[in-house]
DNA sequence: GCTGCAATGTCCGAAAACGGCCAGACAAGG
DNA sequence: CCTTGTCTGGCCGTTTTCGGACATTGCAGC
């Protein structure tokens, strides 16, 4: 059985989603590979999970949170679980590139198929697939768009986020 | 999460399995398509759809019991859930055609679909496919073995299994 | 009679395409 | 020289695609 709930970010609409086991899924609005809501999930603003993602999100949005504690149950490849674990490991305001999350990963090497993994991410902002970046510091992809990525660097950085002003 | 136990039939042992909302599958030992029993699956003698199934299959055997009451959740595609579906309506001792089968599963035409999809019936007797025979009365197949299929049918129609004593 | 063929939904293996990459080479502009 | 940008070729797990194979059957052609 899935339940959900919607949460309103600073950045626009988010999805959260969850099974028996915990949180498997937090989506922006409108971002690549959001899940369909299937007819038979069932809307649950008091899921134990679902509201202790919510409350986390907001003190992390509030500046006030640095790590996620919500119990989490991503559905993956073997490879993608241990690249979503990898990426748990970088911490608040930190990032590392592709490459440093293949090797951290357990697949020296397999920085390009990291990537895709990366962008395969179900748990946006808790899995910290945004501190992520290329081996020359670009922000190359994010399935939310780029400027979330930048205005989410941006907020950890404590820096406001100029460019989102232009 | 999954259970299962085992049942030692008249024709080998067998496999019961069963989720949340009651016997997913009966398999014969050895036969096409068994499952793994993963590490993760639970054995669980009184598990109540698990322990009705076992009482009724031996009612069956004993020749006590014509109509199973088990309640089933199978997992498979609409079509194949169409056609198994279609397979409980023969009664016990009667038989029809993969044509006849594919009518009734709302698919004329597809004979050759049906009977694909009932190699797949994962319940062994409870759905009882060892009733659905070639159009020319041949026992084109089954997953468990033709040698079961013959016996299964010998048995309901009340005559001795001639051919396995040879 | 026997042979060949078309129609049908699903699974399985193989092959190809597809990414949120990266290092090295090269050119252009300071 | 150093910096910056573009291009190229190799890298790797996943996804998509495609071609057969099936627990069939009725019909056409010989």
């Amino acid at each position: 059985m899935h339940y959900y709930d919607l949460y309103e970010s600073p950045h626009g609409q988010m999805l959260l989603v969850a099974d028996g086991e915990g949180v498997s899924g937090v989506y922006f609005d409108g971002q690549k590979y959001l899940p369909q809501v299937d007819s038979d999930w069932r809307r649950d603003a008091r899921h134990a999970p679902l509201r202790q993602a919510k409350r986390e999100l907001a003190e992390y949005f509030g500046g006030e949170r640095k790590r996620f504690e919500t119990v989490l149950a991503p559905e993956g490849t073997p490879f993608q679980r241990s690249v979503w674990k990898a990426i748990s490991t970088v911490g608040f305001g930190r990032t590392i590139t592709y490459d440093e999350l293949a090797r951290r990963a357990g697949c020296p090497g397999s920085a390009r198929a990291a990537g895709a993994a990366t962008g395969r991410n179900p748990i946006s902002i808790i899995v910290p697939c945004h501190r992520i970046v290329g081996s020359n510091g670009n922000l190359t992809g994010y399935a939310g768009g780029l400027d979330r990525k930048r205005a989410l660097l941006a907020l950890e950085s404590g820096i406001p986020d100029l460019l989102s002003a232009a």
